[in-house]
Order: C-alpha cells, then structure tokens, then sequence
DNA sequence: CTCGATTGTCTAGCGGTGCTAGGATACGAA
DNA sequence: TTCGTATCCTAGCACCGCTAGACAATCGAG
C-alpha cells in the first residue's frame, strides 16, 4: 500500500514537472516552441510519457492554464486588499485590479495566451468550468461588483470591463496598441466604467 | 510590351485568387486547414507557386487581414451613416457602430483571427502600417472622436473602445463569455464610455 | 526462491507541416 | 529555327503531434 502511494507521489510529481517546464519553455521561447519531442527532452524522459499523463498537448496547455488562474487569483485578490487604504475606496481598489491585470498579463505571457488565447481544452461560463478559473473571475468579481452601478447586474459589469482589460492586454502585446499610453487607458477606462 | 502586362495582370489575379482561396478555406475549416499543400490544390498550382507570391504563409495570412481591414471600415462607415438619423445622433451612432463591429468578427471569425489574433507580420501603430488598417482605425475614430467627452484625446479614447470591442468579440468566440447576453454588454459599454 | 503477469518505458515510425533545391518545360527574342 | 530566360513541378528536408509494439523492471502467487 505504501508503495503504491509513493509511486502515485512520484507521479504527480512528475505531472508537475511536466506542467512546470511546459511554462518554463513557453515563456521563454514561445509557445510554438513547446514540441513534445522538447519537453520530453527536458524532464529526461520520451514523448509517450508525457502521453501517460495528458491526452495531448493541447492538456497541457490546460494545465498550464489552470496554475495560471489560481496565480492571476491570488495576485489581483493582493493589489486589491493592499489598495484598501485611505478614503476613496472602491476607486483605488479598482484601478489596482486593473493595473494587477495588465501586469500579470504582460509578465506572464505565454500563462496568459493558454489561459485565454490557446485551446487548453477547458469548459468556460458553465457548471463545467475548473475551479481555479472560476475563482478567478470570481477575483474580479469581489472588487468590480462593488462599482457595477445601480441597476447593472455585477457579473455582466465584470465581463464588460475583464472584457476591456482583456483587449488591452491582447493588443498592446501584439503590438496593435503602443505601449507607452498603457497608463493613461486605464485611468480612462476606470473613471468612465466605474461608478464610484 | 503588351505581353508583358498580360503577363503581369494574370499574375496579379493569381495572387487576389491565393488570397482569397486562403480566406475561403480559414472560414470554412479554420486556419489550422490552410496548409500550403491544400491551398496549391485548391488554386491548381504547385505549392512553389505560393512562395513566389508570397514569402510564407505569415504573409498570406497578412494578405487577408487587409482585405478584411477594407472590409471592415466599409462595414462600419456604412453601419455609422445610417445610423444618422433622428436627434440623439452620437450616442446612436456609437451604438451602430459597436454592434457592427461584434457582427463583423462574428461573421468572419477567420479573417478577424488574421487581422488581430494571428501573425500576419504586418506592421500596426506606426507609420509603416498598410493603409487599410490605418483606415480601419480611421472609420472607428470618425464615430468615436466626437464622444470622446472633454479634455480626453480622441485617439486614446478610440483606442481604450477598441480594445473593449475586442475583448467582448475574442471572448465571446472563444467560449468564454456567454453569448446571450452580447447586446446588454455593448449597451453597457456604450451607455458608460461615450459622452453623449 | 522462482516464475508468470502486470506495469512502465523506450524505440521507431506514421502521416502531416512549412519550406526549398534543382530539374524539366514552355515561351519570347534573334 | 535556335537559344536564353522565365515559369513551374517533383521530390525532398527537418520538424510536428501522436502511437504501436518491443523490451525491461517490478510485483504477487505458488
């Protein structure tokens, strides 16, 4: 019995590893560079291994999403609760998610691209979806539902506005949108979205 | 002489015919389907042909986008104009123009992928970007210029909708918003972001 | 302790991809 | 009619995601 739970350790183990070095590639050279052949090669075992944990690549690009929401969860729930200082609140509050957003987003591109951009294989907007991805935009929920304005039901104002912060943050790293007014648009988006 | 403009107007029509051939295949089977192979059968050709027109599949991938781009800032240009109607011009043509940009992407997944989402190796937010995407920019500033509201440059402001335009339509698409509830988010969006 | 069964892993290979070198062929100019 | 050029295709490269089947290691029963 003990046994069996050590080599089901040293799977999952490895399962992370997998997962781990799956980001670690993507991030530094692209997602386009995570072959099979490559990322076996990195954890020193052969492609069918990584066959005996995912049913294919595009689970892996899953996984890798799911580790990602769990981050982008615990970083916008830590911008949000260190913004809660002074008077205005909510408006401070807001405008440090949206900020947080576009930061990991740009620091994390490839986690991002599998969470939103890649097909991981993951249901969305459903009873199906991850828990991680649901805590997520439930992250976004518990400071914008605060500013969604009377009559606006605040799940739809969260997709209105993760909807905006989300094209921003595809456009300005693909080079549609120049970088440099980053700051500028989130002060727009907020002042005008939010109702304080 | 005259046989070399033959020449020359044949080959022109060949390339409109790859393009559009390339567009034809992504919106029916994906890009994933457009391979070089599928593309020189379906055009008749070999597939050296393509790579005599076009340096890979990158530019053929650029070559649809701005067609698209044409398309697109007629679509919108002619949303807009008939939108100018009845007193509350602005706010009804900002609203036009928002819904026929989700139709646009909605309608043409494929060639919107080419134009925002994939790698068409063309230029964008300075001055080498191809005319049509400059022109495409140009039919959304036209509309959202005027209700930029005071002291807020209508460039930036044009930007920050765009990008909420394109979150909705990538989300919306990707599975990742429901789709039912579009029309209240862009009413949402319109009704807080333009000054009327 | 031995031996068959099970589990785990690897080698090798399939059909596909984007892309290109080099040979064949058709064509316009002399 | 002949020659040089321009055009096109066949065949192939290295790589992709994925998998069948051979092999080795481990486990449980006798």
């Amino acid at each position: 019995m003990s046994v069996q739970e050590r080599k089901e350790r040293e799977r999952a183990s490895r399962e992370r590893l997998i997962v781990a070095t799956a980001r670690e590639l993507a991030e530094q050279q692209g997602w386009d560079a995570v072959t099979t052949r490559r990322l076996a090669e990195r954890i020193d075992y052969s492609q069918p291994v990584l066959y005996s944990h995912f049913r294919g690549k595009r689970e892996i690009i899953g996984a890798v999403a799911l580790t990602g929401a769990t981050e982008m969860a615990a970083a916008l729930r830590a911008a949000t609760s260190a913004a809660t200082s002074a008077a205005d609140g909510a408006g401070a509050r807001v405008t440090a998610l949206a900020r947080a957003y576009l930061e990991f987003a740009e620091r994390n591109p490839a986690v991002y691209d599998a969470m939103f951009q890649l097909d991981g294989g993951l249901a969305f907007a459903n009873e199906d979806t991850p828990e991680p991805l649901k805590d997520a935009f439930a992250a976004l929920l518990e400071t914008l539902g605060e500013v969604a304005g009377d009559g606006v039901h605040p799940a739809l104002f969260t997709e209105v506005f993760w909807a905006a912060l989300h094209g921003l943050a595809t456009l300005t790293r693909a080079g549609r949108l120049p970088p440099q007014d980053t700051e500028r648009r989130v002060e727009l988006l907020v002042d005008r979205l939010a109702v304080i």
